[in-house]
DNA sequence: CGGTACGTTTAGTTTAAATTAAACAAAATA
DNA sequence: TATTTTGTTTAATTTAAACTAAACGTACCG
């Protein structure tokens, strides 16, 4: 345990210092949101807290502003970074990172895209190719009758795929 | 504990009885989109399990496919009707429920997209609408120029979210 | 070269959440 | 009414994964 743990809160994500009550609540919001997208939801503090920086912050400064340790901030920045959500920046002559929330709509929209949507998309694209081939090779043990069926299932998921891949360019074009 | 279990194999999600090779496969991959999506697990594997079901199953035979517990077919189950992934048939006499996979994909994407992408997107409306109220409480006591950073940048957020919301009604269209 | 400040990595711990077991409730049957 | 079958709920357990502490590596500075 390390230093003063002076009143105990009710709620979970106590922020040390004073932050004003708009920045806990973008802390929470993107924190809440990263887990409703299977991320970490330290991983949405971070990103809410830099969103409303007024300047780059430290590695130490969102640990202490968050309550979570050197390892976490460590982690959860890089995992930002390469969803291109946050940059670092170098300020003049000082030796550590600082980071920055990425601003503009486009750039943040087109990062959700390309790094989540668009990934999962082709996740789930290879699961279905994967799974017609498997299926093949299971109709020689296969009631033909539950063949027949498994077919065409998969073939509908084959057609909702299409549907879904003529919409991301129209999506694309939206947020580009 | 129930019945035998013969052989303890690596995999963690050993399903007893004998499935074909392609339905073992979307049970997986349907538990894995669940899991990206901040879902239990077993409430995907359950979708994938009745996706590719030849008939209607009931929960017992739920619970011993995928070798999970009554209460969790219980709660999964649930869980899909009320997002309308799946739902409930009565077979002649029987008297146990029986369950079906939503098959139709207008229908399913429907479900998808009011239960999961357009709550969540109300839920985002209503947590940066209480912000920008918060901010209005927060001003006095706060440093004008940091209010001034803070007001453009939930200024962004608002018109981020007035672009999506003129793409969902052009997704709507797609998908209906 | 030490010494200091940072950042990353990893082994171990903690925590949250899914899962289970068991008690309970409800409905049907006889 | 007693009994069987099914579904739900809840307390307790298990499991997965986020997190921490500490060790390590690296760069800079005297």
């Amino acid at each position: 345990m390390i230093a003063e743990n002076s009143s105990q809160s009710d709620s979970p994500n106590v922020v040390s210092k004073s932050l004003p009550q708009v920045r806990l609540e973008m802390v929470d919001t993107f924190g809440r949101l990263a887990k409703a997208m299977g991320f970490a939801r330290s991983i949405g503090e971070i990103y809410g807290l830099l969103y409303l920086a007024p300047a780059p912050m430290s590695a130490q400064e969102i640990g202490e502003a968050l309550s979570i340790s050197k390892g976490s901030v460590s982690t959860g920045t890089r995992q930002l970074i390469t969803f291109g959500f946050v940059h670092k920046v170098w300020l003049q002559k000082e030796r550590k990172d600082y980071f920055v929330a990425e601003l503009e709509l486009g750039d943040l929209a087109r990062a959700a895209y390309d790094n989540i949507f668009k990934v999962r998309a082709q996740l789930a694209d290879r699961s279905l190719t994967g799974m017609v081939e498997t299926l093949g090779d299971d109709k020689p043990d296969m009631d033909p009758e539950e063949h027949a069926l498994i077919e065409e299932r998969l073939k509908r998921l084959v057609k909702m795929q299409r549907r879904a891949k003529q919409l991301m360019p129209l999506i694309e074009r939206f947020i580009k």
